[in-house]
DNA sequence: GAGCACTGC
């Protein structure tokens, strides 16, 4: 897990000296495997997975059990036959990285033996037995492989962090186990919940191993803070008058909070100027640019301190070396998502004692250290949840909706999830599935619902595509599906150019709505720049944004084939690419005094000030998302004409729905004159 | 006139 990658690779040695250093490689890779806490338990552990057939693993980080369990499995002989042992991991680059150190260990190529799967990056080939991949890449393989029939193990590893992908893999996992007996299951996860884990797999027994950390002493707050950014500041500058060196980490929930703590930190520093040690502000966050993240890896100079300001990207995501002290003020920003309105929200909330607890963990990877929690010890007994609500619980389910029932997974109701999503999110995913075509009246998959399963996206965007067959512009509908399947803004407006952003983004308006604009975006960026980061940076472009679009674009072109859609232009009919989206029915709002109301749900919704219509405040719109912030906003907008809707979804609009001056509930004259008093 | 934690297919 995190034990520091070893720097040389083993090279074909032919002189002397050259075998001598291929000796004391090796060597220290073993002596570095047996000095792992994992080592002692080698034998009792292989029993134990002899003997039954899940097997839940609690083993802290730094316990080499990512790294070493896989190894002695292939040495035990469970991958003879050419059956492989496969290996979970929620986040890309550890599914990289932990390869890549295993395949070291071995001494084989990576991408042989030994190899990885994640989404863009295939590095596997017939030889691979040892394959570590992303959760949702095993959750993919089950399409095209529903009992896993080529592997012998399956090991999901930080099961506690307990993502999307994790939980449904649980539940046709445990399916799978009970008709393939010599298929073995290992869940392994940290000290949390493992008795949950082993009581929804049948009583599986737990196994513990025990983890290589140094002790960390946890400090309270007596009384709740109000300010907890001047808490933060205040704690910062108290350790770095007070304390031994070492460096600091701040945990904040966003961009914001994080940039105006560092304002304030480096303001306070120059004030105090000579009476102080040198103090190193970093912020670091998912958004920031790659070369401005990288700063927080750089060593801190003698007799200065390092105080790196972060989300909850360091919290798992990544390690930074020489963090002897935390501040925790406790509060996350927390995605939910509501079923009855089908509007998604992020929310500074308290965090849980679990991830508390792991921030903590973060000040003892090299030595002792210490947490400053900006909370009181009441607060943290009492008013902190356990552990974070699963993901399962606070998403959109309509991806995962559409998987299980093209695994022919008809009964979702009643699927074996360890912690149900709320009733109403599946039957919300279910309605939507079932108004785009997807399923039938009796909830089953039609022949389109199949074909959208294949694709990696909403089932929206899936349903946009397979759509833009019909009408001769899958080109155009396959860069609009990539570029709103980036979460991220595409535009990128740092603080100090808020003006010089906002006109540059002018510069890529185009009728239609943000589709539109978001498809020349696309086709400007890469007519104007083969993707160069210069060019990004003085377009105001998100260049991360931009590669990722591309990739899911090149992704889903050639999955285009498969659902047999032919790949053809539009050849600048933009009215041709405006109906397709309408295939977004579902998403459909109506003017009315001073916003909008939602056609479906009669809700009040706005249009995001970011958008291309914001101003122009069209009649009818489809939007891509609901998100609540401070209000209601629909993001991503474009302007239809209702007629398209009976065109598109007869089956789901009748035309008196769509009068333009009707309310559902009153005759239309009534609903006319409202509107005029209104 | 707002402001997007973090992942992942």
């Amino acid at each position: 897990e995190e034990e520091p990658g070893l720097q040389t690779h083993p090279e074909e040695g032919r002189s002397g000296v050259h075998s001598y250093l291929i000796k004391t490689f090796y060597l220290s890779i073993i002596i570095n495997q047996r000095s792992l806490p994992v080592f002692p338990y080698r034998q009792d552990l292989l029993a134990a997975i002899d003997q039954h057939q899940i097997l839940v693993i609690e083993g802290e980080t730094g316990s080499g059990k990512t790294t070493q369990i896989p190894q002695y499995l292939l040495e035990e002989g469970y991958t003879a036959g050419g059956m492989k042992i496969g290996c979970t991991q929620p986040r890309r680059v550890a599914a990289m990285s932990v390869s890549a150190r295993v395949a070291q260990e071995m001494a084989v190529k990576l991408g042989n033996e030994v190899g990885y799967s994640i989404r863009f990056e295939d590095c596997t080939s017939e030889r691979t037995v040892l394959k570590y991949m992303t959760d949702g890449m095993l959750l993919r393989e089950f399409l095209t492989e529903p009992d896993l029939a080529s592997y012998s193990v399956i090991i999901i590893d930080e099961a506690h962090e307990r993502t999307l992908h994790t939980d449904i893999l649980f539940g046709l996992i445990k399916d799978i186990a009970r008709f393939r007996s010599n298929l073995k299951v290992l869940v392994a996860s940290a000290t949390l919940d493992t008795e949950r884990f082993s009581s929804f797999f049948d009583d599986a027994p737990v196994f513990r191993i025990p983890g290589r950390r140094f002790p960390v002493d946890i400090y309270y707050t007596k009384a709740p803070e109000a300010d907890y950014l001047e808490a933060c500041v205040v704690s910062v500058l108290q350790i770095h008058v007070t304390q031994p060196p070492g460096d600091i980490l701040v945990f904040l929930t966003g961009q914001e909070e994080i940039e105006a703590c560092c304002e304030l930190l480096q303001e306070r520093c120059r004030r105090l100027g000579s009476k102080i040690a040198e103090l190193i502000v970093l912020p670091i966050y998912a958004n920031l640019p790659s070369d401005m993240q990288a700063k927080i890896f750089n060593p801190t100079p003698p007799g200065a301190r390092k105080v790196v300001v972060a989300t909850n990207i360091a919290e798992t995501s990544l390690t930074i070396d020489g963090i002897i002290y935390v501040i925790d003020p406790g509060f996350c920003k927390q995605k939910s998502y509501n079923a009855r309105t089908g509007m998604e929200s992020l929310i500074v909330t308290p965090c849980s004692r679990a991830s508390a607890n792991q921030r903590a963990g973060r000040a003892g990877r090299v030595a002792a250290g210490k947490c400053f929690r900006l909370y009181t010890a009441w607060a943290f007994k009492h008013e902190m949840e356990e552990t974070t609500v699963p993901e399962i619980q606070r998403t959109n389910l309509g991806n995962v909706v559409l998987l299980l029932k093209s695994l022919g997974i008809n009964d979702l109701i009643h699927f074996d999830f360890m912690d149900p999503p709320p009733h109403e999110t599946l039957v919300l995913a279910l309605e939507q599935l079932y108004a785009l075509g997807a399923l039938n009246h009796l909830g089953e998959l039609t022949k389109l619902g199949r074909r959208m399963a294949e694709l990696p996206v909403d089932p929206m965007l899936s349903k946009m595509i397979l759509a833009s067959e019909q009408y001769k512009c899958s080109e155009e509908v396959l860069t609009i599906a990539a570029m709103l399947s980036v979460n991220n803004s595409i535009f990128y407006r740092p603080k100090d150019k808020v003006v010089h952003a906002d006109n540059a983004r002018m510069n890529f308006v185009v009728p239609g709505g943000d589709h539109m604009v978001l498809l020349n975006v696309y086709t400007q960026v890469r007519m104007g720049s083969g993707y160069s980061t210069q060019w990004c940076y003085e377009n105001f472009i998100q260049f991360r944004s931009m590669k990722r679009a591309r990739d899911v674009r090149e992704q889903l072109e050639g999955l285009m084939d498969r659902i047999e859609v032919e790949v053809c232009s539009a050849d600048g009919d933009n009215m041709k690419i405006r109906k397709v989206s309408t295939g977004y029915f579902y998403h459909t709002a109506r003017l009315s005094k001073g916003g909008y109301k939602t056609v479906k749900h009669q809700q009040t919704v706005y249009v995001h000030p970011n958008s291309s219509l914001f101003e122009e405040q069209p009649r009818w719109l489809i939007y891509h998302e609901l998100v609540f912030t401070t209000k209601e906003f629909m993001r991503q907008v474009i302007e239809i004409d209702s007629s398209w809707l009976l065109e598109v979804a007869p089956h789901y609009y009748k035309s008196k729905e769509l009068e333009d001056s009707s309310s559902k509930k009153m005759p239309r004259k009534m609903g006319k004159a409202r509107e005029e008093l209104g």
